[in-house]
DNA sequence: CTCTTAACTGAGAAGGATTCTCAAGATATC
DNA sequence: GATATCTTGAGAATCCTTCTCAGTTAAGAG
């Protein structure tokens, strides 16, 4: 019976539209990608990925994850905990809310905050290129919301 | 003759008013950081440490700057390259523009931007507690400013 | 000023995340 | 289906940071 798993993964389809070779492992970390809602460590990565072939290498998922981010088919985060967080690269740009209690992370958009950076980088002289916005949180206090 | 650099730093003046126990070595680095304006990684702060007193180590730059931190007396940045940068808490809070052609650092305060992160945080229940905001940019292409 | 105790330091070992090395394996081309 | 190229797995190596522990020092009590 055909694996009715086998079918590209969103992942997959921007790698083979960049021109990366697809090998068994990349596949694999591709759908693993594709299927992860959160902001997954390489352990994890490697925990998810493992399922399918227990073989892969951790070695596989740091080279990939470093090949997916030069392509810009994955983003990278550093969230404040000493090792790196991936997602596949959003179509519409987001930025991360992190509970720190509990971990968690959320996602949010804010164009205002997006413009404000664009002029201040402007106003300096500066190309924005890039940028890291990140809120650290916890629960309100007085509310169950 | 008295030594006429042993008047005491701003960041040691933090120190006493915390109860910090004021060894020499801590003197010498609360003296680094004030007479700092930029944002010098570990292996800065123990090269120009050394310069006063040759036989510091690099452990008790890391331990020290973790003190500092937890009692808020210094800020800790980690700008992208896998090491943290600190700076002398300022009393006025400001966030970063870093440039990655030359790897210069500037600061900059935008009070619309501040309100705006609250507020995000906020609506969705929780107190904002701390946040990073680093805008990575490139001198502008046509134009001498 | 000296004693005492708790805290601090230096040096190197240890740790965690990531990258590198290299032999073996897979892929692609002709 | 031989050959050149790229990729993989496994462990070594690297970088930054923290830990360990024996020796040293700060700071308060007498």
């Amino acid at each position: 019976m055909p694996n009715t798993n086998n079918k590209i993964s969103q992942v997959e389809e921007h790698c083979l539209k960049q021109g990366i070779k697809m090998t068994g492992q990349r596949k694999i970390i591709a759908k693993v990608l594709s299927n992860s809602n959160d902001h997954p460590d390489v352990e994890q990565l490697l925990q998810r990925a493992s399922k399918i072939d227990p073989k892969i290498s951790i070695a596989t998922i740091y080279r990939t994850m470093r090949l997916f981010e030069e392509h810009h088919i994955v983003e990278r985060h550093e969230f404040g905990d000493g090792r790196a967080r991936y997602e596949e690269a959003p179509s519409v740009h987001h930025d991360h809310i992190i509970d720190i209690k509990s971990g968690k992370v959320i996602e949010f958009q804010n164009d205002e905050i997006e413009k404000l950076q664009r002029q201040i980088a402007e106003d300096r002289g500066f190309d924005l290129v890039d940028h890291k916005l990140e809120l650290y949180v916890t629960p309100k206090e007085n509310q169950d919301s």
